[in-house]
DNA sequence: CAGCATATAGGGGTTACCCCCTGTTTTATC
DNA sequence: GATAAAACAGGGGGTAACCCCTATATGCTG
C-alpha cells in the first residue's frame, strides 16, 4: 500500500484512475487537474508515487518531472499518456521517470507498472520501443523547435487565450517576464509587428484540445 | 433513468464515465473499447443514449454515429472528445448528433448533456466554436444568420486580421462605426467581453483565412 | 403615426499587446 | 574564470480593442 498523488486534465480520466488505484488497495494523496497544482500538492504531501498525464494545462507532466528532480525526488514519477512518441518518451527517461504508460492500456499494465515501481525497478510500456507515430506538422514542429522550454509553455498558454497576466501568475513569474518571453517568441517565429500576431498564430497552429507536450 | 452504452478505448476515462453516469442513477447497457463492438452492441441493446469517443480504433465514434442513422436512429448519441476543432464538430452535428463534450469540461457538463438530450434536446459544448452558446434550440440557425449585412461582411474583414481603422478605410465609413458593429456583433454571439475575443472568434469560424504566420 | 432595427457617428474611458531600452541571476559550456 | 544563453524583471511609450454613453437618419412594420 502506498500513497499516491494523480493529475489529469480530463476529469473523467482523473475518476477512473483514482477508482482503479483504489481498487488496488492504495491511498489517494490528493487528486490534481493541471501540473502547477500538481506540482505543489507534490511538494506538500511528498508522496510515494505520483501519476501524471503529460497534456496537462500550465506545466505539463514533463515539466513536473523535471522540477521535481531537485525539490522532491523521492516522488517516483509515472507518467501516464496517449502519446508513444519516442521523443517525449526519450525525454522522459533522460529525466528519470519511472515510469511510463500508454493511456490505451492502462487498466492492463498499470497494476504492473505501479508494482514494479514500488520495488524501485523502471516500467515501461512495451509497445513504445515498437510502433511510433511520428507527428504531424514537421513544418510546425520544426518552427517550435526554435523555441526554448519556457516560450513553448507561453505560446500554449496564449493558444488558449490567457492574457499575459493570467500568464504570469499561472507561471509565478512577473509580467514583464512573459511579455519579454512573447517579444522573442514573435522574432524567432518571423511574426510581423502587428497588434495580437501572436495570438492569431497560435490559436491557429497550438493544438487546443490537448496540448502536445511541451517540449517535444 | 436511462439506459446509456459507452465506448472509449482508454480503460481508465471508460471507467471514470462508467462511474459517473452510474452515479447519475442510470443503467449501462455496455461498456466497449472499441467502435466496431460498440456499433455492434448499440444494434443489439438498443441503448437510449451512447456516449462515445472520437478516438477509437476501428471505427471512430463520427463512423458509428453515421452507421447509426439508418439502422438504430433511435439511440442519441453524445460524443465525447478531446477535439474542439469547428471542423469535427460541424461533420458530428450534419449527422445529427444530440451532445459533444469536451473532455476537459467533461464532469462538469456531462450531466447537463445527458438531460437535456433526454429531454429530446441538443447539448454542445459552449466552450466550441470560441465560447459562444450553441443552446438547446433543436433547430438552431447558424450563428452567422443573426448578423445583419454589414456585421457580416466587417466580421469576415476581422477574420482576415484587418484592424477596425483598415475596416473603416475600405469599407469608406468612421472607425467608431466599425466599433459600434463589433459591439453589436458580439452580443449577438454572446462572446465574453476579454480583449480580442471577437478576433479570435473570426479567426476560428470565419474561412477565407489567409495566413502566411511564418510557416502555413 | 409609433416603435423598432439598422447604419451611421461621436465623446469618454480602461486594458492588453506590441515597441524600445536596461538590468540581474542562473546554468551550461569552453 | 570567461562567455553565452536562458530566464527573469523593470521603465517608458504607442495603438488597438474593448467598455460606457449619446445622437442622427433611414427604413420597415404593427
Amino acid at each position: 500500500m502506498a500513497n499516491i498523488l494523480i493529475s489529469d486534465d480530463h476529469p473523467l480520466t482523473l475518476m477512473g484512475t483514482k477508482t482503479y488505484v483504489e481498487g488496488l488497495g492504495h491511498h489517494i494523496a490528493e487528486l490534481c487537474s493541471n501540473g502547477i497544482t500538481a506540482y505543489n500538492m507534490i511538494l506538500q504531501h511528498k508522496p510515494d508515487i505520483a501519476i501524471l498525464d503529460i497534456n496537462m494545462p500550465g506545466m505539463n507532466g514533463l515539466e513536473v518531472l523535471e522540477k521535481l528532480q531537485s525539490s522532491q525526488p523521492k516522488t517516483k514519477v509515472v507518467l501516464l499518456t496517449m502519446h508513444n512518441e519516442i521523443s517525449i518518451f526519450n525525454r522522459a527517461k533522460a529525466l528519470n521517470v519511472k515510469g511510463y504508460v500508454l493511456k490505451e492500456f492502462s487498466t492492463d499494465v498499470l497494476e504492473d507498472c505501479i508494482n514494479a515501481v514500488l520495488n524501485n525497478e523502471t516500467w515501461f510500456n512495451p509497445e513504445l520501443e515498437g510502433q511510433m507515430h511520428m507527428n504531424k506538422d514537421p513544418e510546425n514542429e520544426s518552427l517550435l523547435d526554435k523555441l526554448t522550454f519556457a516560450e513553448k509553455k507561453i505560446i500554449q498558454l496564449i493558444g488558449r487565450q490567457h492574457t499575459s497576466k493570467e500568464i504570469a501568475q499561472m507561471l509565478f513569474i512577473s509580467e514583464k517576464t512573459v511579455e519579454n518571453h512573447r517579444s522573442n517568441i514573435m522574432k524567432k517565429l518571423a511574426l510581423p509587428a502587428e497588434k495580437n500576431a501572436l495570438l492569431v498564430w497560435a490559436v491557429k497552429n497550438m493544438p487546443a484540445g490537448g496540448v502536445e507536450a511541451g517540449n517535444g
